[in-house]
DNA sequence: TGAATTTGGTTTCAAAATGCAACCCTATTG
DNA sequence: CAATAGGGTTGCATTTTGAAACCAAATTCA
């Protein structure tokens, strides 16, 4: 049967998931946002079977994570490029990358890091925090169900 | 043919997907994250096939990102329960869920959010930073490729 | 105690997704 | 003007998925 779709799930996660959740798509943001931007060069370096990009590339525009840009003098040349919401994900993979690097090191040894374009520094490790910037566990949290539930915490 | 597995790429979030990355695998860790410990609860609450939650629990147990536990008397009752592994993927799902918050609003308006329990102030949005805690956007970092060019960013 | 139910699965089977290769059309390059 | 590159589409075989049926051990209920 088809693959379960979340698009009207009221969990947030869900629909997120629905949008770059499969194999595919983050992967395809991820070489996005290291600078790739046509066709063929995701093709490449991915090693993805052209209709399921087709498809990917699709659904990411459909979705507004990526925008198709006609370049070349007349049309049918193109770029895909990040839009905001695209570049927004920037978290969510950097904590991916981060999470990966920590429990699966590459076999290799050497892990591509990020670094302050400014400074040259490492970048921190992306952690969920307070209002005061203090890193917090999922310990330290609590869910805030309703809205009820919400106001009477304030 | 088969799905393209990731196990031996040298991205790391290559390697993150091919473990938390397919539609419930993510979703049953952010379900653990809220609580969830059972077979019938995480069937329940995902709407899930049973012999794919069998899967997707069986992988995540084999990847370390749950623990399966017997409880009962006589065995044949078990938990699933996060790893320390398993709970590092805080920031990831806090993160997609924050941006599915942002760029796919729930239906209703209403969308959980998460609290400081001990102030109960809502939490920041996940970034990601630099040494000095200030948020770098995709365009504030590079890319490290190999220990030659971070050496000689330093 | 014995019957019914719950838990945690496995099996079977149709529908859908995936991957590969082959093909196609339009631009651009030589 | 021919060859090639870019960006797809089509067909087909292999997997994955989902629903429902089935199952056995443990627990609960009467």
């Amino acid at each position: 049967m088809a693959r379960k779709r979340f698009d009207d799930s009221n969990c947030s996660v869900a629909r997120a998931l629905n949008e770059v959740g499969d194999w595919w798509s983050l992967l395809i943001v991820l070489h996005a946002m290291y600078g790739t931007r046509r066709f063929v060069d995701f093709q490449q370096q991915l090693g993805i079977a052209k209709n399921i990009l087709c498809d990917r590339l699709a659904k990411l525009v459909d979705n507004e994570v990526l925008r198709k840009v006609e370049v070349g003098e007349h049309g049918s040349r193109f770029e895909y490029r990040l839009t905001e919401k695209g570049r927004d994900l920037f978290p969510v993979v950097v904590a991916l990358r981060q999470w990966g690097d920590k429990w699966n090191p590459s076999p290799e040894g050497q892990q591509l890091d990020l670094r302050d374009r400014a400074t040259g520094q490492p970048i921190r490790p992306v952690t969920v925090q307070n209002k005061e910037g203090e890193t917090l566990t999922i310990r330290d949290v609590l869910v805030a169900e309703d809205l009820q539930a919400a106001k009477d915490a304030e």
